[in-house]
DNA sequence: GCCACTTGTGTACATTCGTTCACATAACGT
DNA sequence: ACGTTATGTGAACGAATGTACACAAGTGGC
């Protein structure tokens, strides 16, 4: 074989995955899913499974490969429309929360799997948000914003960063997709978080800090 | 009945809640348990998982209310141990932190079920969070730490704090319990988000705030 | 054209599951 | 003391589960 090889365009792989992903969005846990379950939805029978998988764990893990690309395809167009950096935080938590409403079963999955079963998928999805941290990290370098930070500090602030946005994660599959007055309200809010930590990163002495004295 | 009725001291209705905090110690996802198993665990029938609960989600929902009382034991804790102002961030995560590896089995399924396939479990958990971060509120102004922030810039800024200290949990249970360098490091780093949001608070001003101006 | 291999299917089996029912026993109110 | 109620037990069921094996069908290389 030398590259492509699908034969069919449903590829029982693809399909299987996005069973699983459609059981997720339909409000189960992916803990909880099963073999049998999994290719019931997928309209294949329990057997094939095998064909692809190892087990439920090794799903998930090629689920968090897949959900690695989709975070990717995020950062691409973040960073094709944060033009002006005057409204990088407003734009870069709408164009997030856009494609959470759009790929709203990987983002749960995300979500759970944080804490989920599978020590691998919660390593897998850690990684995930180190590597989306380092990228902010570089961005915010190139565009000359954090010249007062070193490395260490900088590090920190995107890590917050990345922490608070995949936070909001909870409360955007709280409420139905449809809830657009919600969502609005979490955008926002979620803005302003960033706001405070980039006050707080603006005026951000390394050292020790003197704690809550303004 | 007038109060306390315990028959033995050792109730089938605390076996049961106990054996599924065990299940999830020891890794098992909460939502990936079954009633037979936890019965197993527990000892017992599994009849008589009936008599003290409908179903699984029953279960997850009692144990949320007994997560409260887990979550205020801690805050009374660091109330009495806060007392010089300038130690609190410091204090208050290594509080944090002990109560979690005292308590490891509470709050994994605290972090699970934020993400979790109960709708109800995720709602009291949210509830929870949120009554801490009122009270937070409630500390600093009593304190006079936070005199320059209005009502709203408060409670924003106790969420994010509440919020970050959650989420240092899916950092928490990735790492062995006997590992004290990693906690250690974890501690830190946690002590360290805060500090920088309270810096941000600390020179926050309620309207448009110029973003990345240093 | 043929052979090796990947992929999908059907059947099968032992386990486990959730749930029900009838029955025992201990505790409490009175 | 007695009856009522709460609590625990055992056996049993139908259904669902994970997994194995044998077989069909399509594919690629030669």
């Amino acid at each position: 074989m030398t590259e492509r090889k699908r034969r069919k365009p449903g590829e029982t792989r693809d399909k299987l995955m996005n069973a699983a992903l459609e059981l997720v969005g339909k409000g189960r846990h992916f803990a909880s899913l099963g073999i049998r379950e999994v290719t019931r939805q997928a309209g294949v029978v329990p057997t094939s499974f095998y064909r692809h998988f190892r087990n439920m764990d090794d799903l998930g893990l090629q689920l968090v490969d897949e959900l690695g690309l989709v975070l990717r395809r995020m950062m691409r167009e973040a960073r094709a429309n944060v033009l002006q950096a005057d409204r990088l935080m407003d734009e870069s938590v709408a164009i997030f929360i856009s494609h959470v409403q759009q790929n709203r079963s990987f983002f749960v999955f995300m979500a759970q799997g944080m804490a989920g079963e599978s020590r691998a998928v919660q390593e897998g999805i850690r990684s995930e948000l180190r590597f989306f941290a380092s990228e902010l990290g570089n961005d915010l370098r190139r565009l000359r914003l954090v010249d007062h930070l070193n490395d260490g500090d900088l590090e920190l602030t995107c890590d917050l960063v990345v922490r608070t946005v995949a936070f909001s994660l909870t409360d955007l599959i709280g409420v139905s997709p449809e809830d657009d007055y919600q969502i609005e309200q979490i955008r926002k809010r979620t803005t302003r978080f960033l706001q405070l930590i980039f006050v707080g990163a603006a005026h951000w002495r390394t050292g020790e800090q003197a704690p809550l004295s303004s």
